[in-house]
DNA sequence: TTGAAAGCGGTACCAA
DNA sequence: TTGGTACCGCTTTCAA
């Protein structure tokens, strides 16, 4: 059987109470005693179930993270960035990997409830804002990540989504591109990127032309390949592709290769994220970054802030995206 | 206040022991009362707090996973794949990167073991065995994944490193390749890969030249641009280089790019893993393949068994690599 | 078939 | 400065 604070106390010659003042570092103990504890710890080892404080009441020091996919370089990144902050502040994370499936979000969520997290962080991807609101009323720490979530009463770590689809056109338009295709899934921060990037067309008396449609599949880099072709098939093929994220970009790449064309000379492709991908990549992908480390730090603040109650108002951080300029765009050639 | 198991007796008009009876399928009950303390049970939107029944010696229905770096593709896929078994039976996954630092590794077993988790999953680069010996004597499921262990009283998921690097090697030496480099760093698998890489070298009579050394470096990339600059300036440089992850092959490649050699015509890459990277990296990059889905749904499989108590001998299931051609490697040509 | 009550391992209030 | 004890929400044994 494990030590519980029954042995400490017993071995310590003193009450359970006093042992737990001890631990927790709370009210008045004599130095002597205090000090008499604290061997008995160090010689029993002895650990403190969280379990048993958690029932009454103390935190869990756990927050669960619920993101569409783990296996996605982005996700990852971001998931590593939050992971790292809590861990400065003695936080777990418990990854929920959702596919953007609704069913799954809701699952996860109530057994993380069960389960007792003190909170929620929720990236991207999510849609189902009825569940997000249902725990907001329950005064349970939410924050979302890497989607913004206008006139919605929660904290937000967002990235300017709209000023990001607008520098990815507006980059493309400066090199002569004038009918731009683009690849992105049905989200939230897709449609704010789709947005932003018809702003840029529009004040460039562009059109946007495209035969376009959102991708449903999962595998991004086979629905990056897809509908590439399907844009290289069509009466009048884009010359350029803005794909809304690296994954994507990097099934663009290929699916050009695999008709012949060579980026950047005949297809210039932009990426979303400036993840590991777009280094590695070749040509080195052209892509509006997002500030992952920053958003990973700042969303963990947020939410260690409403855990221990220090901030009630609630907040939207919106970071900038920019453009990292590398070989897989280049100006229109005719 | 949430909704307990006293709100549903109340409402129910039962005691706390049937609504518990019911609730876990267990003892008699008439289906008449079972059938009105459910109709309750959804009424009030009840979900039984898990930190309650956790302290009664049930299970947590969490696992933790020990993993370098969620942010390394090799470990996310990995990690998805654990995740996705695991959720299949209830399981939550409390995910922790340890950058192969000791210190971290400790911190989060005891951390986890105050949480009561139900078992661990470590992966690859831990070194610290004592740590693992010490949870298998304490009776708690460990589980080791991609990295062998022998001579080792634990349960293990593991690839045949040995063969892995003798694959490598045996693909080189048949393109004619004499003088290759090895990068790797410093963990068990690897030295393993090493092994095997020399066998095969021997059997073929060959010397293992190179002026090898592990990396330190965390970033993989960096260390593979490092390492291939290294062995590019040296007197007999390498024809080819076997890098033992995708990560550091791709630095490899970017390293002979900058100093104008190209893949594989004057260089030849071989990685290993097999992850979303070496189809993407140009040229596509042959790799020796870890057969990750499998290794992940096998580890997660031995997890519940030994918390269940199904299995209780120990044992090593070792999964075999294969090579995997793609761009990166040709002939030698002189 | 049902329920009273004794824990599980802590925290916190109140008395001593 | 210390300790007794009620309680957190659930499981389980034993009697009724």
């Amino acid at each position: 059987m494990r030590t519980t604070i029954y042995d400490v106390a017993k071995e310590a010659k003193v009450s359970i109470a006093t042992v737990s003042k001890v631990i927790n570092n709370k009210g008045h103990i004599s130095e002597k005693t205090k000090r008499k504890v604290q061997e008995v710890i160090v010689a029993l080892n002895y650990q403190p179930n969280m379990m048993a404080s958690a029932l009454m009441g103390k935190r869990t020091k756990t927050i669960g993270l619920l993101i569409p996919d783990i296996a996605n370089p982005f996700f990852s990144e971001l998931a590593r960035s939050i992971e790292d902050r809590g861990h400065e502040f003695g936080y777990n994370l418990v990854m929920c990997s959702t596919d953007y499936i609704q069913e799954k979000e809701n699952k996860y969520i109530t057994l993380l409830k069960r389960k007792s997290v003190d909170g929620f962080i929720i990236a991207s991807g999510f849609e189902n804002l009825d569940k997000i609101e249902e725990l907001v009323k329950e005064d349970i720490p939410v924050a979302i990540v890497a989607r913004d979530s206008p006139m919605f009463y929660v904290n937000t770590v967002a990235l300017d989504d709209f000023m990001g689809g607008y520098l990815a056109a507006s980059h493309l338009i400066e090199l002569g591109h004038k009918n731009i295709g683009v690849i992105a899934r049905d989200v939230w921060s897709n449609r704010e990127r789709l947005r932003g990037f018809k702003q840029a067309l529009e004040e460039n008396k562009l059109e946007f032309t495209p035969d376009f449609e959102f991708i449903k599949e999962i595998n991004h880099i086979e629905a990056g390949k897809y509908m590439t072709r399907k844009y290289l098939d069509a009466p009048h093929p884009p010359t350029a592709i803005f794909a809304c994220n690296d994954l994507l970009a990097a099934g663009v790449i290929q699916g050009g290769k695999e008709v012949g064309m060579s980026v950047p000379e005949d297809l210039s492709v932009i990426g979303f994220d400036n993840t590991i991908l777009a280094t590695i990549i070749e040509p080195p992908l052209t892509t509006i970054s997002q500030p992952i480390q920053n958003m990973g730090k700042e969303v963990m603040d947020i939410m260690i802030s409403m855990i221990t109650g220090e901030v009630k108002e609630k907040r939207r951080l919106t970071l900038l995206p920019s453009l990292v300029e590398r070989k897989s765009t280049s100006k229109l050639t005719v």
